[in-house]
RNA sequence: GGGCACGUAGCUCAGUUGGAUAGAGCGGUCGCCUCCUAAGCGACAGGUCGGCGGUUCAAAUCCGCCCGUGCCUACCA
């Protein structure tokens, strides 16, 4: 609502000063800090002043007396020395929210592509990973909920170095064989995905303190290329089984995919082979015959010396493989997976994973007309090789809708070592964080820290509703413990380092996810409390004409706590267009906490007056619906009760 | 050496792309449960926006130079 009317009078303007003063003016519309200043403020007398050699308070002065009226605006007024503060029509717009706003257009047109989550299937999930995956999921509902065809997917490096090395510790280090590590998978004391974390961390301090056992990993490598023999079956029983976990521990922060492209099909099917004939034909890479890069396919323009894409082995560098898969993203490469189902999400969503198995599966994935690869700022340089290449291709328009979604890691604080047990060397005491490093061991486990966070909700739910049953209340603060953990993930913008803090993620208090629910839940709790006296709710837009509207919103409070609430669609459309998800969970911050503020001051089951209460009721109401739209949004779900 | 980030209250962070008196949360101090749930609300204290210079009506925001921190800069993935 907030938001069309800023587009009218943005629009307004930039007509006017069009045709008086024939200037093309780009006119922004801002907010003033000041409630008392209207709700509207319009700069474009300063901007004006230069070019018309004149002051800009007589500039805004001229503005504010020829303009026609702006629909839904009630006044515009000079102030300072050349704002012009503009005030919105009270009554209009709240009759305008009442009578609710237009249907949801439905998906359609151009696909967008999200790639999240992306984990080498060979450890279990660590927090640095639920970072990825509830940055890139939540971008996805950012997406969706502004009318976006939007298609996730969450890419399986199921052949490469990592799950090489597990399978290096199975087979060379603990000596189990295909049959043993299966039983290991199966037996329901073991944690799987635990149990590798450790195994690969071992491996990685065996290569150290023995070299030469780096041999086992190239040759399981080689075995895991060729598809054949023990290593070969060990490797896909690993990633597997570890896909499986990954899959159940986004599940349980409500995170989904479409479908799992997995580099053994690339491999398998020659999406490199195809990739590297479109990158010679078209000179995207030369062949040295002398220097350092002698007997390599390089990428030239990125550096001086450009990129090593072929090895003088004749092997494939992992970003070669990644510009091939971007190519099939966006249907360029002429070769296509085959499918089939994996599983069926609760919701009805239906998950695939790729197979090289010609299989009729009715489905098409791929042909995106814009890519967001959520990955670590670490790997920018990786990215814009893979840019680089269809560019050089002369894929100039995908190029640029390659979106490197690009977020810092997560990393732990000294502090945060010392009370998790991690034992730190001396060097990195002295550092401000220490990075999460899947190959020392070295993190949060992703379902441990869901664990602690459930069982610290549970013990609140409890001591406050010991009249509700275990399982309702391990459902509350299920809820509770997911809503914490992804908005703790999600506040931060995405260029900043978070240096994970136990205390502070495990806070259910202040600016928190518990925060938005608890606002959530008494609102609802308004209004059911309200029918159960007997009463039901009233028909807002019958009883509420825009008359009333206009004398309810003669208060100064209700009209900012309504102005604030109205605004969602606002919030989440600069979101979308800056891509930060940060910054739709502080809009729904903001929300809660003006909500909490009316809460408390307005006690509206009490309220004696027909009409106030009538309006009161119809502003809970309307807050219940933006909190919970926002929650959605955010992938935080609203407990039954708190 | 080069590239990309970052430096804002005691701590952790926002700051709508250059606008009016720089904001939250935590922590601190003091208040508020006979009334829809106190995971809440109110008040107070806390700032040379790393430093210096520049651009202009206007700079935390843009430019330059310093100081400090992190990441990247592989024939690893």
């Amino acid at each position: 609502m907030f938001h069309t009317i800023e587009k009218q009078v943005a629009d307004a303007f930039h007509t006017h000063i069009r045709i008086r003063y024939g200037i093309d003016l780009s006119v922004t519309v801002e907010q003033p800090r000041q409630s008392d200043f209207g709700e509207m403020a319009v700069p474009a007398a300063f901007q004006l002043a230069r070019q018309l050699r004149q002051a800009p308070r007589k500039i805004a002065a001229e503005l504010v007396e020829e303009l026609g009226p702006i629909a839904g605006v009630a006044a515009t007024e000079v102030a300072g020395n050349g704002y012009i503060n503009i005030r919105l029509d009270r009554g209009a717009y709240g009759a305008s929210l009442l009578a609710g706003d237009a249907a949801a257009e439905t998906p359609a047109g151009e696909k967008i592509i999200v790639e999240h989550t992306n984990i080498n299937p060979n450890k279990a999930a660590h927090i640095g990973h639920l970072r990825n995956a509830t940055l890139g999921d939540t971008f996805v509902r950012m997406l969706r909920a502004s009318g976006n065809r939007v298609e996730v997917q969450n890419y399986i490096d199921n052949t490469g170095v990592q799950v090489a090395d597990v399978v290096v510790g199975f087979h060379y280090l603990e000596h189990l064989a295909p049959a043993a590590v299966r039983g290991l998978i199966a037996d329901p004391a073991v944690r799987f995905d635990y149990y590798c974390w450790d195994l690969y961390a071992g491996t990685s301090a065996w290569y150290h303190d023995h070299p030469e056992a780096l041999a086992w990993r190239t040759q399981t490598l080689h075995a895991i290329e060729a598809g054949e023999g023990e290593l070969a079956e060990l490797a896909h029983l690993v990633a597997d089984a570890i896909v499986e976990a990954h899959l159940a521990t986004m599940l349980r922060l409500d995170v989904e995919y479409d479908v799992l492209p997995r580099e053994s099909e690339i491999l398998h099917l020659e999406f490199w082979a195809a990739a590297f004939e479109l990158l010679k034909e078209r000179h995207a890479i030369v062949f040295e015959t002398e220097g350092k890069h002698a007997g390599c396919w390089v990428m030239p323009g990125l550096s001086e010396e450009g990129k090593v894409i072929v090895r003088s082995d004749g092997t494939v560098v992992y970003t070669g493989k990644d510009i091939a898969y971007q190519l099939w993203k966006f249907g360029l490469l002429g070769k296509d997976f085959y499918y089939r189902p994996l599983k069926t999400y609760a919701d009805g969503r239906m998950l695939w994973v790729t197979t090289d198995q010609p299989v009729e599966s009715g489905v098409r994935f791929g042909h995106g007309s814009r890519v967001y690869n959520v990955i670590d700022s670490r790997q920018s340089y990786l990215q814009d090789v893979v840019a680089e290449g269809l560019r050089g291709l002369g894929y100039r328009e995908q190029a640029d809708r390659s979106i490197h979604f690009s977020y810092e890691m997560v990393a732990l604080s000294p502090r945060c070592c010392a009370e998790l047990g991690i034992p730190l060397s001396e060097e990195d005491r002295k550092r401000p964080y220490v990075e999460v490093s899947g190959r020392k061991g070295l993190g949060v486990k992703a379902d441990d820290l869901l664990d602690s966070l459930i069982g610290k909700a549970l013990d609140e739910v409890v001591s406050r509703h010991p009249e509700d049953s275990a399982e309702q209340n391990r459902a509350v603060a299920t809820r509770i413990a997911i809503g914490a953990l992804r908005y703790f993930l999600l506040k931060f913008t995405r260029n900043t380092v978070i240096a994970f803090d136990l205390q502070e993620a495990l806070s259910f208090e202040g600016e928190t996810g518990p925060y938005l629910q608890y606002a959530a839940v008494r609102a609802r709790k308004i209004l059911a409390k309200f029918a159960e006296r007997g009463a039901p709710l009233p028909d807002f837009a019958a009883e509420l004409n825009a008359a009333a509207m206009a004398r309810q919103l003669q208060s100064e409070d209700f009209w900012q706590v309504l102005l604030a609430a109205s605004k969602a669609e606002s919030a989440l459309e600069s979101a979308v267009s800056a891509g930060e998800p940060s910054h739709v969970a502080r809009y729904a911050f903001q929300l809660a906490q003006a909500f909490s503020n009316f809460y408390q001051k307005y006690p509206v089951i009490h309220e004696q007056n027909r009409e106030r209460q009538v309006f009161l009721l119809w502003m809970t109401s309307f807050f219940r619906q933006q909190l919970e739209r926002t929650a959605a949004i955010l992938g935080i779900p609203i407990p039954e009760y708190m």
